[in-house]
DNA sequence: TGACGTTATTATGAATGCATTATTCAATCT
DNA sequence: AGATTGAATAATGCATTCATAATAACGTCA
């Protein structure tokens, strides 16, 4: 699977510019509330408004920026209420990616998983936070992809998207950091004992317990 | 609430375009793989390019058509395999949506959904299949509606938008009618009685008994 | 006759221009 | 002085136009 296969095709000017202006959303380049006007973006980055207006609709839909009628757009910022009621969305549905998965995933995806956490653990006990966080998000999206399931995981991956900036926040207590890698390995025994409602409430509950450190972080730095 | 102290904002084309195109699509005017030539539709609707390739690109950001770069749109007709895939979906979001129900309701909510309930036990007792339906669906919203969560309504009401189609296909044998008034009965129940892990296995399940029916019917009839 | 290469047509991608709507600011009136 | 109205300015919505890539049609050659 390198990819060079696929035909060669640029992809159009907006969809790049979504990407574009979504990334400078998440790494606050655009803070929050800020108005977003056409011709600023279009000198930016040297296209001109019809690609651009394309972009916005694309985000607006995505929940990256409110569009009004004639008023413009508005950069859509990620409140406290909305990382909130993110949160447990994305809990069940990766509650229901390991349900799924408990029962679709092949015996090698789950030796994979498994063999993942162990290295998460070694990560984690060589206080290798970069490492146990990507080791952490590889080990959540091959859950989903093990789940054979297209639609939960574009709804999970849009959601994860707009949830991005709040998810790495997370600044882990020495404790919580503990607890999570614990709550990690009962997942990766669920999962090899293929027991799906288990695996559920574990990655359920897993997910829950963060928003707690998240929404105590963002009370308290107030960033943005 | 009547809607008229709101400024008065005529919605943009590209929106209106989009829900008429979806649908156009959910009505079958649109039929499966059909290429979409952006000349044809604006003729038909009689505006100009720009709009409507905005519509088709919210469309696409929705599922509901395919975008290959310099090939224009096809419509990308629910598969088996997504309805498949988007009832367990569904089925976990409205779960969550109980559990939340269950804490988060107003005592006047509660009520109404369970008078809707007896609303639905009579038009079901009465043979009456629409008043049946569009109870249904109004007791599902209000649950959705009393969870007080925007984000799990808004993907809620993505996929519910995206299977409608499917949904109402399933017509209902007899036996599973009662069933699924049974099930109603029960929610209602623990809904009174604010229990919101029973509430979201019930509604589930409520769901995952549909897919069955809706599968079987696509199987059997092959429609479009 | 069938396959390949070339040209013509058509469709999409992007830019520009015009019309309409919001916003700003100044002048007037209370 | 504060508020209000009106004109000027700027921004958005949509249509049109230009450029480029894809598809179809045709002719040529093996």
């Amino acid at each position: 699977m390198t990819g060079l296969d696929a035909p060669i095709a640029r992809p159009p000017l907006s969809m790049e510019l979504a990407d574009h202006i979504r990334a400078m959303i998440n790494e606050g380049d655009l803070k929050n509330d800020e108005k977003i006007p056409e011709k600023a973006l279009c000198e930016r980055f040297g296209v001109s408004r019809t690609p651009l207006r394309e972009a916005l609709k694309l985000l607006s839909a995505e929940g990256y920026i409110q569009l009004v009628p004639n008023r413009g757009a508005r950069v859509c910022g990620l409140t406290v209420a909305e990382v909130e009621q993110g949160f447990p969305v994305i809990a069940t549905l990766e509650a229901l990616s390991g349900e799924l998965a408990a029962t679709c995933a092949t015996d090698e995806e789950i030796a994979q998983i498994v063999a993942m956490n162990r290295a998460m653990r070694a990560a984690y006990e060589a206080n290798d936070l970069l490492g146990y966080f990507e080791l952490n998000q590889a080990i959540h999206l091959a859950i989903l992809e093990a789940a054979r399931n297209p639609v939960l995981t574009q709804h999970h991956r849009m959601l994860s998207q707009r949830m991005r900036r709040a998810r790495y926040i997370s600044n882990v207590s020495a404790a919580r950091w503990a607890k999570a890698m614990d709550e990690h390995d009962l997942i990766a025994e669920a999962l090899a004992a293929r027991d799906g409602p288990r695996l559920a409430v574990i990655l359920k509950r897993h997910l829950e317990d963060k928003i707690a450190v998240v929404k105590a972080t963002i009370l308290a730095g107030r960033a943005d």
